[in-house]
DNA sequence: AATGAATGAGAATTCATTCAT
DNA sequence: CATGAATGAATTCTCATTCAT
């Protein structure tokens, strides 16, 4: 039960996408969702067993990728400023290039139940740890001016995320300008010179 | 337990934030917020024209108050380091003072309808132009490095709306002292001594 | 209890007429009532007990009335025709006088509750025997063709009432014009010559 | 006792007919509909989108049918005579042989809603047009004493329809008998001989 | 895998009625 | 007489989920 085809199951998931952004997940519905997917309501639960496992997938598969991908990223690079930048390079990106999937693991926690939630919440701080080693190299290595990791950690993914929400593609500036500007911001303030 | 008008509603409109901030405004249900206002569920109706109605004057009402109190706030500042500061500081009091209310007003802005939206949407952005003008004035009297003013206002707000999420009365900082941290890294930045 | 000062009430019933004819008596709604008749909703209730009871007084008060008047009518006539010419004008007339009442008094029997359902019914039977002796003695003393003298009756009657349903004052017709020209169909028949 | 669809749908339809005769449709509630049509209260919206939407159907589906029927008949008849003679058969049949749907559509325009409204009422007006023609050619050719043919139309249809509020089928009278009676009544009058 | 009718437990909302003031 | 807040039961409608086909 509960497992279709992976082909059917990403549009499903896409949709899913789209769906919980435009609406939030409490206020969208399965025959919508349905719809949009090409299929009938009740043909969902051959790919998910609940609403529940949709969002749930939704986020997991999300938090996974931007895991495994900023890993990627990280590991041919030593120096903790290049580091930073690149953190936030991909952060911004990825935000801005999956902005559904990305709203939607961002702002539905709330929905999570139970086990669901832990998941979840467990792979954010793995996300989080990310960034948090790296200030805490760029503090021993580099002297950054730095009171505490975890609230300067949160501050930064909470600010670039926040990009998302009014990125649009056609705007001023491209993903590179965008980043390049809040690095700045986050590494020589408003006041330096 | 029977009571006047005017304090009932504002009962009403307390519980309701408290009780959109743990579900979700989608996910409430006036019957239980009838309960918490200690009436029986028909009876919201003579306070409220709907559960829209509700949401919007909870709306309403915290960004009137948030504009009037940051204007008293600023008024008799000068210097746009001060004025900054002060007001990152309201901010992030405010959306901890006042959680739930702010934390809704955050969050809930996509349930709102038609001309509800467009009204809170027009006092946001009144809100944030009070950003923008320190940011402006920052930019030309103190040389601050802002490439976007708008771009870095929105961020600055995210930013710190983004303490209502994760802040406990308990913690390791009072408001001042996350309030102080936000600051300097915005305006000294990570690696500025 | 439920007895207010005469004229609040009058202007009551000829709201509730209104109304009810607008809406039907089920899905008309009593503070709607009240504010048309320039109180509140629970004031209402100090002239009438019930929303109920308006519906009966209104179709009382026009039963009442309408045999009262037309027995007035009938008195001094002797004329089975003239009688009969004079009842179909009464008849009519009063269905365009008070549209609002004599709707609602045709149309609904169907929400009165027990006993004023049949106080109604039986003011109704007796207006409608005010007819039948009409026609009865037309069918002795004029040898007017008539097959079954209640079925006659009704259909007359129901015929009539009609005109209240698309009279207009700036129609065609007058009243008598239009009382006239029933009473001939009703006499003399499409096809007489 | 489970169902396939259309049959189910005629089934709500039947039995909304009826249960709306009974208690009008303001009044009738669609989870008492929904027992009787063996399902439950939210099932209904598999087959109709709304209460109206079924009010809407039963109205329409009674005029169509009823048009339809009474062109059938009228076809092959070229007496006017003839031709009114069988439609107040007809009119009069109908609204007893199907007393709910015909009662129906007879009393709760009211309550249909813009352009629900609209199209009934412009069915109701191409099924009084037949009436119209009837009477039309009956003063043409045969020289009927009618001063105005849409006033004469509307009577007759009122009167005619105004059966269905008291026939009952152990009564003194079949139909055919009933509506002889009117017919003879509204051709050569009360009085003629 | 897919369908689509059916379920059943809510949800918001309405409203006649009551009653303390 | 009038008010208006409160009641509480009823109503339409929604929707995740099930399941026979």
């Amino acid at each position: 039960m509960a497992n279709g085809s992976p082909a059917r199951k990403n549009i499903i998931l896409k949709e899913a996408a789209k769906l919980f952004r435009e609406n939030g997940y409490p206020s969208s519905n399965l025959r919508e969702l349905a719809r949009r997917a090409g299929i009938q309501g009740g043909s969902i639960y051959h790919h998910f067993s609940s609403k529940q496992e949709i969002l749930f997938q939704l986020m997991d598969n999300t938090m996974s990728d931007m895991i495994r991908r900023l890993k990627i990223i990280l590991e041919p690079l030593d120096c903790p400023t290049e580091r930073l930048r690149r953190t936030i390079r991909f952060h911004i990106g990825y935000h801005i290039a999956g902005p559904d999937e990305t709203y939607i693991t961002d702002d539905e926690l709330r929905n999570l139940e139970g086990d669901n939630y832990r998941q979840i919440i467990s792979k954010r701080d793995r996300y989080q740890q990310l960034f948090e080693d790296i200030i805490a190299t760029g503090q021993a290595e580099q002297n950054w001016q730095i009171s505490d990791i975890k609230l300067f950690a949160r501050a930064i993914i909470q600010m670039c995320a926040g990009v998302a929400r009014w990125y649009r593609p056609d705007g001023k500036f491209t993903i590179d300008q965008i980043a390049e500007q809040y690095f700045t911001l986050l590494t020589t303030g408003l006041m330096s010179r």
